[in-house]
DNA sequence: GCGACAG
DNA sequence: ATCTTGTCGC
């Protein structure tokens, strides 16, 4: 994948194949700091179900024994939702985990899967949260700016936000506060079960967000494009520990 | 200082 | 994220 409306098509680059990284928290604050005004909100993300369109979903899983983080990128026709690309790509892990600072953690190994790609998606679903971070810019927003994709945060749970009751009917949300500013939406996906939260990550927004996390999660209470990811990531660290496994012995 | 804390 | 058995329900 060579995204040519990429803001920052070099950053890209040179974190794909192992450019600067913040190694501190300090230095990684900063740069979240220093990138948070690229974040774009208006909405350049095809409705739900345009035929032709492409939607991905990114993740990734680790092992932390092994110091190594698999990742992977999906992608879905917009239409009937079948995969028709996929990639990943395996690292050492290179940042802690801490709280705000998931990006610096999970983005290296997912841009290089991105860059894997033979194929430009025009949306890009996250596991996690997009503008509802502490700096505005959770690893949605984060990735939406290195790439210049669109891109969306669905999360599994609020972390620091509150929000009202969410209706139980699928469809249902409520705003997701963080003092008085909605950061997102805590989105009822499937009834009787617990909502997402949807956040927008870049160049979407928050009604546009919802609706392509409800047209890809019917079945599930999770999108589609993430549970694809999800199963491919995991996969692709099993396989990466096998190699090793017999390579070491 | 204490608790909370995306994945 | 990951460690983990059985269990309730469609």
């Amino acid at each position: 994948m060579t995204p040519g409306a990429a803001a920052t098509p070099g950053a890209a680059g040179a974190v794909a194949r192992g450019g600067p990284w913040p190694v501190t928290e300090a230095e990684a604050r900063a740069v979240q700091e220093e990138l948070r005004a690229r974040v774009e909100r208006a909405d350049h993300a095809p409705p739900p179900g345009t035929p032709g369109t492409l939607l991905a979903g990114v993740d990734v899983a680790y092992d932390d024994t092994h110091d190594t983080v698999a990742a992977a990128a999906v992608v879905l026709d917009g239409a009937t939702h079948e995969v028709v690309a996929r990639a990943t790509e395996c690292a050492r892990v290179p940042f802690p985990y801490v709280p705000g600072l998931l990006a610096f953690r999970e983005l290296p190994a997912v841009l290089a899967a991105l860059e894997r790609l033979d194929r430009v998606p025009d949306l890009v679903v996250c596991d996690g949260y997009g503008l509802a971070h502490p700096r505005r810019l959770g690893l949605a927003s984060h990735l939406g700016v290195l790439t210049g994709l669109p891109t969306i945060g669905v999360a599994k749970t609020p972390f620091r936000y509150r929000h009202g009751p969410v209706g139980a009917v699928r469809g249902d949300g409520a705003p997701l506060l963080d003092g008085t500013e909605e950061v997102g939406r805590a989105l009822r996906t499937r009834e009787g079960v617990r909502p997402v939260y949807v956040s927008v990550g870049h160049r979407v927004g928050l009604d546009s967000a919802c609706a392509h996390t409800l047209d890809l999660a019917r079945r599930y209470r999770l999108p589609e494009t993430t549970r694809r990811a999800d199963a491919l990531c995991r996969a692709a660290l099993r396989e990466a520990l096998e190699d090793a496994g017999r390579a070491g012995h």
